[in-house]
DNA sequence: AAGAGTTTCAACCGCCGTTCA
DNA sequence: GTGAACGGCGGTTGAAACTCT
């Protein structure tokens, strides 16, 4: 069967917006938000489709959105969640105040992802390596020891309420250590949902952990804003783990995790 | 000055997961 | 349980701006 359009596109104008549409645009969404965007142009005399006034809003015309250049930190931030998160660019967004995933992903390949290489290059020089390939970016152990001398990565977990927020740079510097963010790791289907404490089967361990320590991996208290301090003074930055070490790496950051929110909770 | 080539980035497209009737 | 509607996402495009010759 046919896939149904997202919107009837006769009649609707296509291309860059105008003023006076971004004007209608911000002035409903002020008044009256955004709760259905397939609804949004016809309610607004906008002739355009849903998804481009959403595209439009979230890329461009939302407050919070910060214009111009990226800062250094910010390019380093980016190169170091690319290395971690790949091409998830909304989540690397979700990392950066005020950037959009659109803007993201175009400052990275029009030149971050040739800075990303560079210091690739260097480092393969470094080590003697005589040539480089664009999978050495994905597959190298690059950390953010490597990407910049002193990192200092301003990143903004807000997804929580500040209720909850129970943070120090401990947990950041527990990501930066091991290379990984916490919240991306990978449990979603992996669980079993016959898994009892005890039971820690190679599949289920990760489930087991929860079962085990009372939590979700993915609810601990790991929101807020987060300052640039990058490594704390007290934390052992000296152990970025291969990719070899597998399901053993990802039990250990968990194991860190729940250790450490334990601590911090009491 | 002007035309060609290159870069930038806003916008579009189509797929996918989630929600809801 | 099912399928349509919807929002969100990443890949891609193409017009405008910029640089080079």
């Amino acid at each position: 069967m046919a896939r149904t359009p997202c919107c009837d596109k006769t009649g609707l104008k296509k291309g860059a917006w105008t003023e006076e549409e971004d004007r209608i645009l911000v002035s409903y969404i002020q008044t009256h938000g955004h709760r259905n965007w397939r609804a949004l142009p016809k309610l607004a005399g906008l002739q355009r489709c849903g998804k481009s006034c959403r595209l439009r809003w979230m890329n461009y015309l939302r407050p919070d959105i910060k214009r111009g250049n990226f800062s250094e930190e910010e390019e380093q931030a980016i190169i170091y969640l690319h290395k971690t998160l790949g091409n998830r660019w909304s989540s690397i967004a979700a990392r950066l105040p005020g950037r959009t995933d659109n803007e993201i992903k175009n400052v990275w390949h029009t030149y971050l992802k040739k800075k990303a290489f560079h210091i690739v290059e260097k480092k393969a020089s470094s080590e003697g390596k005589s040539s480089w390939s664009e999978g050495d970016l994905a597959t190298s152990s690059l950390s953010s020891r490597e990407i910049s001398s002193s990192p200092s990565i301003t990143v903004d977990y807000s997804a929580t309420t500040q209720d909850e927020f129970i943070w120090d740079n401990r947990i950041q510097g527990l990501e930066i250590a091991n290379g990984v963010c916490i919240d991306e790791l990978p449990m979603s289907g992996w669980a079993d949902s016959a898994v009892t404490q005890g039971e820690f089967i190679w599949d289920n361990r990760i489930q087991g952990l929860e079962t085990a320590n009372g939590v979700f991996i993915d609810e601990l208290p790991m929101a807020g804003s987060v300052d640039s301090a990058g490594f704390p003074s007290d934390f052992q930055t000296s152990s970025f783990l291969s990719e070899d070490d597998d399901m053993d790496f990802w039990i250990r950051i968990l194991k860190d995790t729940v250790d450490m929110s334990a601590t911090l909770a009491s």
